[in-house]
DNA sequence: GACACAATTCAATAAAAGTTGAAATATCAT
DNA sequence: ATGATATTTCAACTTTTATTGAATTGTGTC
């Protein structure tokens, strides 16, 4: 994976409203939703869903098939799955080593991340 | 991790520049680079550059430590292997068998991904 | 065809992010 | 103390992103 690709799939991510959504169309995998389906689950009027539909569309990580007069939803869930190896990959480059001795740690401690109800 | 969380880490990571610098900084663990050498490297202007390493430095995704009058940056590895375990949750949330199906496939066909040369 | 419904596009605006040069802060060397 | 170096903060500006209501497009139903 092309490291714009990677950002651009990390800026589609980068927003609330459309991390809930992605989460939303993996939950409701392989059978996905439609517009109006996933603006009611997710209390957000349809213009800006459209607008954050569009976005996930074009990084990919999300596909659209009509339906009549509905447009369904999926997510895409083999580009996450690259999404996950690229980070994974660019995580441990050189030093695989030095992963494996984080893993079994826990990320870091409270005190030095910010206040993420700030 | 929580939402709000992941999706400041994905922010963190949206931009080309940043996403880099943070490439750079875990190819060059568990040393880390002064603010200097990764300005010089990523031929990137210092004020911009303090700018984005705010920027990941809100995210936690990487930290800071003063010596002398250098400012050394350190990617935080344990909190990307957090991400990583986030998005590999979400991603095969309720069905980690859809996902087991995926692995052995590439992520999407070319024709149907955006063209990343735009 | 006329009407209702699903969803998008458009236009206007508000808010946030990115970039740059100049000024400020702090540390080291002489 | 003075001057040089490392880095950040500030202020101004440009660009991009997010939100909303109104208008538009396309599909199904009567």
């Amino acid at each position: 994976m092309k490291t714009a690709h990677a950002s651009s799939i990390f800026e589609a991510l980068s927003s609330e409203v459309r991390l809930d959504l992605f989460r939303l169309l993996v939950k409701s995998a392989p059978d996905g939703l439609v517009a109006g389906e996933i603006a009611r689950i997710l209390q957000v009027p349809g213009t800006n869903l459209s607008f954050h539909l569009k976005g996930l569309l074009h990084s990919g990580l999300i596909s659209v098939e009509k339906e009549g007069r509905f447009l369904r939803y999926r997510a895409n869930i083999p580009l996450m799955l690259d999404t996950i190896a690229y980070l994974t990959s660019e995580c441990c480059a050189n030093q695989p080593e030095q992963c494996r001795r984080y893993r079994t740690q826990s990320a870091v401690s409270p005190a030095v991340l910010p206040d993420w109800n700030d």
